[in-house]
DNA sequence: ATTTTCAAT
């Protein structure tokens, strides 16, 4: 009957493949990105829209949502009318991979125009950060150092995405058997990525030194 | 031990 609530909604077994944190995700070739939208009024926050978006056209998702986040925001971007009050709002999402470099990079640019938009951004995996010196890397530190939180996403986090943005149908949400370990390794790896250039070296000083 | 990654064919 509600057809349009369906189409909200994403299919158990495809938020189960795109989500699962292991180690080697072959072939996916696809990245979805499920968005909570919060209208923030004062000290209160009000849930204003969410749903979910995939990659389209070899345009990435993050940019997608971008081009979109006008219409799902009414008045964050305002008209330039002098005096004009944009309004503020909050966005949550939850992605597959974390961003690219060149994501991050427009990203980071939209966001800082943008003092009335704060996001809190959760992803499943690292997207090429193995590099220490990786384009990707700086990119995730880019947004760190903008306002933007990064965390990878943990049991509850999956949990909290399957009620919200799956069609679930009263199956409550099974763990994969890696789940809980990949999390807090891959946690543990953003951590390290996102510690200030100084600790790094540092690091490797002590590396250096056999320490 | 090694494996992959928002395709391209």
């Amino acid at each position: 009957m509600n057809t349009k609530l369906d189409s909200v909604l994403l299919p158990r077994k495809k938020f189960i493949y795109h989500y699962k944190n292991m180690r080697w995700a072959k072939g996916r070739h696809e990245t979805y990105l499920c968005f909570v939208i919060k209208r923030r009024v004062g000290p209160d926050t009000l849930t204003f829209d969410f749903g979910h978006l995939r990659n389209r056209n070899g345009c990435h998702v993050e940019l997608l949502f971008l081009r979109y986040v006008g219409a799902l925001c009414p008045g964050l971007l305002g008209y330039g009318g002098p005096g004009e009050k944009r309004l503020s709002y909050s966005i949550t999402w939850f992605c597959s991979w974390s961003p690219c470099a060149n994501c991050s990079t427009r990203l980071s640019q939209f966001l800082s125009r943008l003092p009335n938009l704060r996001l809190r951004i959760f992803v499943s995996r690292l997207y090429f950060c193995d590099m220490e010196d990786s384009r990707e890397r700086e990119g995730l530190r880019m947004l760190k150092n903008i306002g933007v939180q990064i965390t990878v996403m943990s049991y509850k986090d999956f949990f909290y995405c399957w009620r919200t943005f799956v069609a679930c149908k009263q199956s409550s949400f099974k763990a994969w058997g890696e789940l809980h370990q990949n999390s807090v390794r891959l946690s543990r790896k953003l951590k390290r990525i996102l510690q200030p250039l100084e600790t790094e070296d540092l690091r490797d000083a002590f590396k250096l030194l056999g320490l």
